[in-house]
RNA sequence: AGCCUCAUAGUGUAAUGGUAACACCCCGGAUUUUGAUUCCGUUAUUCUAGGUUCGAGCCCUAGUGAGGCUACCA
């Protein structure tokens, strides 16, 4: 259940963190320092939350060296970031249960730095003012088996580089006229080393420095120094940037940091049915697929929590998936098994009928009762109890009833017994239909003295349904959620996502729910006994008005898989 | 085509060069006032070919397959 039940399960170490403890051993460092550095482009989704976990999860375990891992927004495009993105993820950061507290940063906070830096490069000869249009240069990049080309910019004069460098930073130049390049090598194996660009002019408007600069670095550029700026000892990241890590070696060793940081690369997280990729999350959202970044369909971490999926649950998913360079696909049901884990254990349970069929009992004046008390949750005493309201009329799930039941079918049919959760066990009498030979009302008769007790002697009943009363029942909105695409890979669906969109991702239902689900909090978390676990929604949910609950995850069903339901 | 990285049950991950294991999924059984949970059990694994070694999932070579790289994105 819950990782922080069992803080001290000595977990294998992943390839990472053998390199740290390797590192302390050897006396390398004397603490350790991570960073979670996403660019604020959009939503964090379940993929960074892998990466969350990593950084500021070998934080937490280094705490005795005084580790610790910073929030650094990776903020050098004007162009795609937005504010709104950095407080969502801020938010996100601290649901998923992590603390940065001093250590937050902003890569645009070191724009003179990186700007020193370049100046250096620039006197050092190892990087020079390009004047070729990008079509140009790509063209004189060459490709993955022919050299490229020396530009005829890339021997100008130091004293020339930096009066031009200088006139980039003052603004006298449109978009697109120069950049400045790295000198390194154009006949490299790795593209990344042909004389890469790490200045571009944009003249936009920056949401943290404002219009206080007009050339903005590179990733490749930048990051080393952001590392190296923050002390960080090892920088951690996806296996993408393999191909990069000579050129942020290079970085690291031209330029005047005060230490010299360490990149890992490590697999990200895949998921089979689930798109993880900003730029294909930002497309749903756009394009009106979904209802927002928060849907709860989307594997943002806004999404699963609105959803119900607990951050407990995420972190165990993340300690679970392990780590290595290995470029997997993790099956969503490890995810809904660690929701269903870890809710199983903290859930209150909870009666709702998704699909009510009314049922009469004609001798409830046999033994008329006001409430029956329930358990809270069967396994967990300490929950408590809590009363149910009753009377002679209630509703069932339709599929509780069947006409002509199959043998093993252990419910409500003619002639058969079925045990209301909690209450009687009731006898069927008769059924009524309508014209179209509907099932509409159920008969039957409840045997006095059962509530509470074991069957009796001479009674079959080997059930016992969920069920709430007709007089005190209140209407809920209920949406159940399955897999927003249909088919395992998205990714590789062809005519986009349209064509693999599941029609049947979210399904409204009018339920009938016990009197006191009215009255929950918005984010309230129970299990609806025998149906799944819910959540009530965060946005729409208002006490007093009609209830509306997510479904955050059903239960496993063993005879609906055998009945092929 | 060149360079880099990776390859263990269906899925994901373990295994100082020394009996290949754990979780999920699947299937079967027991318990059950949730056909849930819990408990027990079943099936199934080192990409191929050479080499080193007393001994190779692990080391070496080649092959095959997968991913990445030819942005003034990150």
């Amino acid at each position: 259940m819950s990782d922080s039940a069992t803080p001290a399960t000595p977990a294998k170490l992943d390839f990472i963190r053998e390199i740290i403890a390797e590192d302390l051993a050897a006396g390398k460092h004397s603490t350790i320092i991570t960073r979670f550095p996403p660019e604020p482009n959009g939503y964090l989704h379940i993929g960074h939350a892998k990466s969350i976990c990593l950084n500021f999860g070998i934080a937490q375990e280094h705490a005795a060296v005084n580790a610790r891992c910073h929030l650094r927004f990776d903020d050098t495009n004007p162009e795609k970031e937005e504010s709104e993105y950095v407080e969502s993820i801020k938010a996100d950061v601290q649901w998923l249960g992590f603390e940065w507290g001093e250590n937050l940063y902003f890569a645009s906070d070191y724009f003179q730095f990186f700007y020193d830096c370049a100046v250096r490069l620039i006197q050092d000869g190892k990087a020079y003012i390009e004047q070729d249009s990008a079509e140009e240069m790509r063209v004189k990049r060459g490709n993955l088996t022919t050299p490229g080309t020396h530009s005829p910019h890339r021997e100008r004069a130091v004293e020339d580089n930096l009066a031009l460098f200088a006139r980039m930073r003052a603004g006298d130049f449109q978009e697109g006229e120069c950049v400045l390049r790295a000198k390194i090598d154009m006949a490299s194996s790795n593209m990344n080393l042909r004389d890469p660009v790490l200045y571009r002019i944009m003249h936009a408007h920056h949401h943290n420095t404002g219009d206080a600069w007009c050339i903005y670095p590179m990733y490749d550029f930048a990051h080393p120094l952001e590392d190296a700026l923050e002390h960080v000892t090892h920088s951690l990241c996806t296996l993408e940037f393999e191909n990069h890590r000579p050129l942020y070696d290079w970085f690291i060793e031209n330029c005047p940091v005060p230490c010299k940081p360490r990149q890992i690369e490590f697999a990200r997280l895949n998921l089979t049915y689930t798109v993880m990729s900003k730029r294909k999350l930002l497309q749903l959202v756009q394009e009106g697929l979904v209802g927002g970044w928060n849907d709860p369909r989307l594997p943002t971490l806004s999404g699963l929590r609105r959803r119900g999926y607990p951050a407990p649950a995420i972190r165990d998913f993340c300690k679970r998936i392990g780590l290595t360079k290995f470029n997997s696909t993790t099956d969503v049901a490890l995810l809904e098994f660690e929701v269903r884990d870890f809710l199983n254990h903290s859930s209150p349970r909870r009666m709702a009928v998704l699909d009510p069929l009314k049922v009469v009992l004609t001798n409830w004046a046999a033994e008329p009762l006001d409430s029956v008390v329930v358990a809270n949750h069967p396994q967990n005493p300490a929950a408590g109890e809590r009363a149910v309201p009753v009377s002679g009329e209630l509703w069932i799930e339709r599929d509780d009833f069947m006409e002509d039941p199959p043998k093993k079918f252990y419910r409500l049919g003619p002639g058969r017994h079925v045990r209301l959760r909690g209450g009687h066990i009731i006898r069927y009498v008769s059924h009524d239909k309508d014209a179209a030979g509907n099932i509409t009302r159920i008969h039957a008769e409840i045997l006095p003295g059962t509530v509470g007790v074991d069957t009796p002697a001479g009674v079959e009943c080997r059930a016992a349904i969920h069920w709430v009363d007709a007089a005190t029942g209140v209407d809920a909105e209920v949406r159940l959620y399955d897999r927003l695409f249909s088919v395992e890979d998205p990714d590789a669906a062809e005519g986009g996502f349209t064509s693999v969109l599941n029609p049947a991702s979210l399904t409204t239902v009018t339920a009938k729910v016990e009197p006191a689900l009215a009255a929950a909090e918005p984010g309230f978390a129970c299990q609806f006994e025998r149906i799944g676990y819910f959540v009530a929604d965060s946005v729409d949910h208002q006490p007093g008005a009609k209830p509306v609950f997510n479904r955050t995850v059903a239960l496993r069903d063993s005879w609906g898989k055998q009945a092929g339901r």
